[in-house]
DNA sequence: CGAATATATATAAGAAAATTAAATATACAA
DNA sequence: TTGTATATTTAATTTTCTTATATATATTCG
C-alpha cells in the first residue's frame, strides 16, 4: 500500500493543533506528534522541525499560551488555547471541511448528466464516440468531519 | 459566511490537475481555472501565477503532454495526460482520499465512549479527573471521494 | 475609434510553510 | 558507557504558493 504523501498536509498543520487542543485541555508538543501519528495509525506525522515552529507562531499570535511543567525532573511545555485560540480552532475546523467538501464536488462529477451528454452528442453525430471519458462516481452524500 | 481559506489548497494543485485532465481528455489552463471556480461556486480558486508552472513541470516530469490549437485567430494550448500521468492521477486521488480519511480520523473523537470510560473510572476512585488520556485507535472509515 | 473587459499564456520576485539537518538535555535500558 | 526514548529548539534549504507584471487577441461599450 502507497503511503499518503505529506503534500496535502502542507498549511493543515496550525489547524490540526487548535483542533485537538480545543479537545484537549493542554497538551505538550511531543504529545501532539504523538497523538496525530497514533490517530492515524502512524500514516500522517508531524515533524518536529515543523510543529516547534507552528506552536511558537500561534503563542506569538495570542491562539496560544504554555507553562512550563516540571516532570520527572526536567521541564515539559504545555500547550492551551487563549480564547481567541477557541474561536479560531472552530473557524479554521470549519474552513477546512468545507474545503473538503469542495475537493469532493470539484472531484465528483455526476455521471448521468455527463452520460446523457455525450449519448445526445452521438446520436447527433457530434462525438467520434460515447467512451471518451473515465466514468466518474455519483456524488458522495454530505459528510462531517 | 467565511470564505475557505486557501491555505488547504497548498500541495493539492497537482492532483486537482490530474484529476481534472483524468476526467476530461484534454483542457487547457484557463479551462481548468475556470472548471474548478465553477464546481466550486467561486470557493476555490487556483491563480495563474500558481497553476501554469505546475502544468509546465508536470509537462516536464512527463505527465502531460501539450497541444496548440488555434481557436478565434489565436493559439490555445491544450494539456492531457501521457500514460504515466493517468497512473499518477490514480494513485494521487487515492492518496487524497486516504489523507482526509485520516483527517477525519484525527478530527473526530469517540467522545461518548472516552467520557464512558473516563466516568467510570472516576466513579471507581481510579482516575483523578475525567481529562487528559491518550486516545484510542479506530480504523480509517473507508470512504470514496 | 479607443478604452475597458474577457480570454489565454507566461514568468519572476517575494512570502510562507514545510523539509532536512543539527543540536541540547534528561531519563532509562542494556 | 552506549544506545534509545523523551522533549525542545533552531537554522539552512527546499517547495509551492502569492503577488506582481507582462503580452496578445477578441469582444463589448461609450
Amino acid at each position: 500500500m502507497e503511503p499518503v504523501s505529506s503534500e496535502f498536509l502542507r498549511g493543515t498543520l496550525k489547524t490540526i493543533v487548535l483542533k485537538l487542543l480545543s479537545e484537549q485541555d493542554k497538551m505538550y508538543g511531543y504529545q501532539i506528534t504523538q497523538a496525530v501519528k497514533e490517530r492515524t495509525h502512524g500514516e500522517l506525522t508531524l515533524t518536529f522541525g515543523a510543529l516547534y515552529p507552528v506552536l511558537h507562531k500561534l503563542e506569538q499570535e495570542g491562539l496560544l499560551i504554555n507553562e512550563s511543567i516540571e516532570v520527572d525532573g526536567r521541564l515539559r511545555k504545555y500547550y492551551s488555547l487563549t480564547d481567541s485560540g477557541t474561536q479560531m480552532a472552530i473557524q479554521k475546523i470549519s474552513e477546512f471541511e468545507r474545503f473538503v467538501d469542495y475537493m469532493q464536488q470539484l472531484f465528483q462529477t455526476p455521471q448521468i448528466w455527463l452520460m446523457a451528454i455525450d449519448l445526445i452528442l452521438y446520436v447527433y453525430g457530434k462525438a467520434n464516440s460515447p467512451t471518451n471519458r473515465p466514468y466518474p462516481q455519483l456524488p458522495a452524500p454530505k459528510r462531517s468531519l
